[in-house]
DNA sequence: CAGGATCCCTCAGGATACTG
DNA sequence: CAGTATCCTGAGGGATCCTG
């Protein structure tokens, strides 16, 4: 049980990605941001999420104050799910982040085989 | 099984997220922008993480060359590390990411003590 | 259709001990 | 000092079944 972090900004940033740093929260988040809007069945049928992931995932994001969730109580019931100002305000991050992956992934890539490359010549 | 996803985009978010997006990798990086090199226990100390994952995550991030590992044969020995030119270039997505938990932490708290005084309210 | 409730399994990750 | 090797737990997350 240590102190965790020393440095307060590591303790912030720990914090946020504790919250908004999961892969479900973010691809949720694009998803939202791309669409608009979407009902349940739509969402995990884009993303590939289990529907006990997407449950919870969003009821954590609308929690957060970034998803808003709208029940329309018909019959089949309807529910639809779009961002908050909070949550399109998280769009920013996001696409930087999705662009640096984009330009550097290949780099990445590669420094990686490099890597690998130069273990396997050190096993002589 | 699911195929995942069907966004494709999802697909490059999700690997660029399950390479550099862990917690441990971010604060990493976030320490040696700030310190340009550290050593070992320099970093176990500043983050409170575990040696175990500090080694782990240093070789990830070095394979993936984001960081120099510079090893000094010394007795006793001396192992510093720093950002790579690929390091330093994800400073600027982390830094997005730092400057908006900070800007909207207070409101994702808020949003969050809202949702629970709701739930509360509902159990009449 | 939208989800709650279970079951179960994998593995991230801490604690501890040992080595060069 | 800078790691490697083990052990062990708990949270993450899928599969499945059930309801309104």
């Amino acid at each position: 049980m240590n102190k965790a972090n020393q440095c307060p900004e590591c303790g912030r940033i720990n914090e946020v990605l504790g919250r908004v740093g999961d892969r479900w929260s973010v691809l949720i988040v694009i998803s939202l941001a791309q669409y608009g809007t979407l009902r349940f069945n739509e969402l995990k049928r884009h993303l590939g999420i289990s529907q006990r992931m997407l449950s919870l995932t969003l009821r954590a994001l609308e929690r957060d104050g970034l998803v808003n969730r709208t029940y329309h109580p018909t019959i089949p019931p309807k529910v639809e799910y779009s961002l908050t100002p909070l949550g399109q305000s998280f769009r920013k991050p996001v696409e930087v982040m999705g662009l640096w992956a984009l330009e550097n992934l290949g780099a990445i890539d590669k420094a990686r085989a490099a890597y690998d490359a130069e273990a396997v010549a050190e096993d002589a």
